[in-house]
RNA sequence: CGGGGCGUAGCGCAGCCUGGUAGCGCACCUGCCUUGGGCGCAGGGGGUCGUAGGUUCGAAUCCUAUCGCCCCGACCA
């Protein structure tokens, strides 16, 4: 039986003073963790006890759909180099060199190691589909790490890769993974969203991630209250209110107007008494174009046109542009492709290309939000002027048209058009339809029931283990401390008596804590020699669900149950205490 | 990488400006006392003042460099 006087539970009063959020103060203070270092973390006692509770149920449901490998942390370059990812990963792979000075670096995701036994072992779509997993330690070079454990260098993941023979495998590997992520997030007692996630430049086709709406997260995530519309704000979209569109003037065609001074969409719609729904804004960027064959990369102009009061959303401008990089450009740069300075930018004057890749040409990328609009106002390309009666398609003909657009609290859900929320979250687990990127560049191949030679196509699946202890924390916490669902506690009931001096408490206490583990419940018996105050504030502050006090009234054949979450006591009669803590810990078994 | 802040006992902090015995609260140890929400009394232990160099008779304090940590931003398969 745990003891707490012969445990180290090194509790605090005040939280350092350099936790800003409530699972780092609370974590730290309740002998969770204690920190090593920027972004790492140790766990003590009561923190790897719950850790191993969450392992266990993500062990359990995942051992359902799929086979637990463990792979190593240490990975060759070679097998980075094979997928591409040793110069793409950049400062955030910790890297380093063995004695004879071969690359190492620490892994930060399986992807490659998974293809690699892959590539070397399957042979045959009989041996498809595959789901492999693994419970294990990440690395990961944060620029920042923040928030206790919530954004650290050093994590536990459970990842998993599927592979299957072609895209209808693939979507039952990746429905199997979606389920068994509910059930273990249920599970673990947590109330979260799945949304559509932004695939990344990575390509893939469909991802989801699962959130769990905090004001200490990071992610935003867009959702509708009426339906189950939910999404990242990097992939979001919303209904939008139709638009006036403004009356020609003269004689339609685009029209000089003198805008003195007037930079700004806000001072040019001012100035000329009209909407900035009736504007475009334009953006001016540089993207890096990657030469396959050489290597060597090169700068393309991109410019946007976004509607005047809508902002550009980075994520969606990288996917438009097939994931290469882009900066704004300088002021030469600016001056060199409108002969202009900004201010005053337009599409006038200049030959845009008709395709993304390919030609030397300025790429003009339009927001769908531009799409059939007529008579826009925009930057004439000479300081101090602007045009009237702008219309796409006429006046300029876009590369292609995107979605560019950040949705925004308060527009039109896509589906129901009920008016959308933006909330902060943190991100507990992503699933993701890979295709065959590693499959294809690290040759992994099999033979299809036709003989023919194909690459099996894959899913990776991921779920941050620390992120569903501190998201549970976030969840559930007051001023005393936090309380844990009790699947994923530490302990699922502290006894703790009042007095141990008192050699009756004390035995009541004892033997309570005995019946109590001999039911299966996990105990820990409160036997230190410290006031009730202290025994208390103590098992407030460290998330165990349920606690059974011995003290005044055991002489008269009850105890309390304390109900952590919802504070609430409950006075119980001592031969009954095992059935009533059985009937809240596990309903229908008592 | 840009901006800001902080490094003094395990935790939270004062002292620094104006150089001269290193302090407070909590925690810890001993004894007594107390026992339903971090109790009280008495005694006690613990600190290369982040590190290195400089100025000075003398540096926690002034100067320079450097390291670490936190926050905001950039970034985040």
């Amino acid at each position: 039986m745990h003891r707490w006087s012969t445990l180290f539970i090194p509790t605090l009063r005040e939280a350092p003073a350099d936790a800003e959020v409530a699972s780092h103060k609370l974590l730290v203070r309740s002998g969770y963790i204690r920190q090593l270092g920027a972004g790492i973390y140790s766990y003590l006692f009561l923190g790897q006890r719950s850790i191993n509770k969450i392992i266990g149920i993500v062990r359990r449901e995942m051992d359902t759909i799929g086979q637990e490998f463990l792979l190593p942390a240490l990975h060759p370059r070679e097998l980075w180099e094979a997928s591409g990812r040793w110069a793409v990963m950049g400062d955030n792979m910790f890297r380093l060199k063995d004695r004879k000075g071969a690359d190492l670096c620490l892994g930060m995701t399986h992807e490659e190691v998974m293809t690699d036994i892959a590539r070397k072992e399957l042979r045959s779509y009989k041996q498809l589909p595959q789901i492999w997993y693994q419970i294990q330690t990440k690395f990961r070079d944060e620029p920042r790490p923040k928030s206790g454990l919530l954004r650290v260098r050093q994590f536990i993941m459970k990842d998993a890769y599927s592979f299957d023979i072609d895209a209808a495998g693939l979507d039952v590997s990746y429905q199997k993974h979606r389920d068994v992520y509910c059930r273990i997030f249920d599970d673990c007692g947590l109330k979260y969203m799945v949304i559509e996630a932004h695939s990344g430049a990575m390509g893939g086709s469909q991802s989801e991630e699962f959130m769990v709406r905090t004001p200490a997260g990071e992610d935003q995530v867009v959702s509708c209250d009426q339906c189950n519309y939910a999404a990242n704000l990097e992939k979001a979209t919303s209904k939008l209110d139709a638009v006036q569109d403004l009356a020609p003037e003269g004689d339609g065609l685009p029209m000089e107007v003198h805008t003195p001074a007037m930079k700004t969409i806000e001072d040019v719609s001012k100035f000329l008494g009209i909407s900035p729904k009736n504007n475009i804004k334009t953006l001016a960027y540089m993207a890096t174009e990657m030469d396959a064959k050489t290597g060597k990369s090169s700068l393309r102009q991109v410019v946007v046109f976004m509607r005047g009061d809508h902002p550009l959303n980075e994520s969606k401008f990288s996917t438009a542009l097939q994931g290469r990089e882009f900066r704004p450009m300088v002021e030469d740069e600016i001056k060199s492709l409108f002969g202009s300075p900004a201010g005053y930018l337009g599409p006038r004057g200049i030959e845009f290309a008709d395709v993304l890749s390919g030609s030397g040409k300025a790429v003009l990328l339009v927001d769908d939000a531009l799409k059939g609009r007529v008579n826009l106002v925009g930057g004439a390309n000479k300081e101090e002027y602007h045009l009237k009666n702008l219309t796409p398609g006429r006046d300029f003909t876009p590369t292609a048209y995107a979605d560019l657009r950040a949705a925004a609290a308060g527009e039109g859900c896509p589906n129901c058009g009920a008016p959308l929320r933006i909330d902060t979250a943190v991100e507990i687990g992503h699933i993701f339809k890979l295709g065959y990127k590693y499959s294809e560049s690290m040759n992994a191949r099999v033979l299809d029931h036709n003989g023919k030679e194909v690459a099996p196509i894959m899913g990776s699946y991921g779920i941050g283990i620390e992120r569903i202890l501190t998201s549970a924390i976030e969840q559930n916490n007051d001023d005393n401390g936090f309380c844990l669902p009790p699947q994923i506690a530490p302990f699922e009931v502290v006894v703790t008596p009042t007095n141990v001096k008192d050699a009756a408490l004390a035995a009541v206490a004892d033997d309570l804590a005995r019946q109590f583990e001999a039911a299966g419940f996990d105990v820990i018996l409160d036997d230190r020699d410290e006031r009730p105050g202290v025994k208390f504030k103590d098992a407030d502050l460290v998330g165990i669900p349920y606690r059974v006090t011995v003290g005044k009234k055991a002489s008269d054949g009850v105890v309390e149950v304390v109900n952590r979450a919802q504070k609430e006591t409950l006075d119980v009669k001592i031969e009954e205490a095992v059935k009533h803590l059985g009937s809240l810990l596990r309903p229908g078994k008592f």
